[in-house]
DNA sequence: ATTGACGTTTACGTAAACGTAAAGTATATT
DNA sequence: AATATACTTTACGTTTACGTAAACGTCAAT
């Protein structure tokens, strides 16, 4: 058994890089490689990473970031606006300005959203009706 | 001058590859490419395309899926599910089932995206402060 | 008749995001 | 000591979604 397993059972303070693969549902192949483009930068116990929670609270971002079809290079650039480490001025408010960007992204992206949904549901009540009514037709409705 | 372009000059009835590019911000080679992965289906006059509204429709759908992070493949099924043109009773019972699947994806993506959003608020409220209390750092909270 | 705008096919090129072997290190159990 | 397990690096392979170039057809205006 290993002495950081033994440990921090619950409330862990570092994890191995299959812990999170697991966890998370990717490979730890992934997760060298998000460390590869600069995602993550876990610490190294000799060669071994080892993985803090503010790492594995990085991960998890980066992975909905990608459920969310962004770009492993525009989620970089989110990362680096969400820890802004060198707080001068001007870089605060360039983080600001980025951060703004994307929130707009994210809102046109969720009213994109929306509309799929709403169509959806609207040709999921049609096949109910379809199905309701019988036959094999009923009023053709197809897209528009 | 174009005799289409002459006839339906609002309201149109058709278009042409190029004009539906540029409507929706895209080549004509991703819109050729859509073809040739059986995205879209559009007529030809000699060789060709003549692109319906049904046609247009399709593309307005297959450029938000890819806006939300569908692979071609899956906006593929998707389109196939609005258009269950042999409604045999099962296949449009097989046709909900993957819609309701579907919807459920969407659901779950449009989760993420608030959680994001609500991250991003807060963040962006946070630097706000970090601006107005002047200094170069105030709380130093980066990630979680 | 030629220029130019628009269309076509065929086919090779490319960037992103990993997969997948190869080959080795380190620790732990049998 | 040997086997198993987890980790490492290096590097080439793969898929997706197009870009891009070549080489040609078609129509309308100059």
């Amino acid at each position: 058994m290993n002495a950081r397993a033994e440990i921090d059972k619950e409330g862990r303070i570092s994890f191995s890089i299959t812990e999170l693969a697991e966890e998370f549902g990717v490979t730890s192949r992934t997760i060298r490689f998000y460390e590869d483009k600069g995602l993550v930068n876990p610490a190294r116990e000799g060669t071994t990473r080892i993985y803090s929670r503010k790492d594995r609270g990085r991960l998890k971002i980066i992975l909905r970031g990608r459920r969310l079809g962004f770009s492993l290079q525009d989620i970089k650039k989110m990362l680096d606006m969400y820890s802004p480490e060198s707080g001068g001025t001007d870089q605060l408010t360039f983080t600001l300005q980025k951060c703004e960007e994307q929130l707009e992204k994210l809102i046109t992206q969720r009213a994109d959203i929306n509309e799929a949904i709403a169509e959806l549901e609207d040709g999921i009540s049609q096949l109910k009706g379809h199905l309701a009514s019988g036959g094999a037709d009923g009023c053709k409705k197809t897209i528009a």
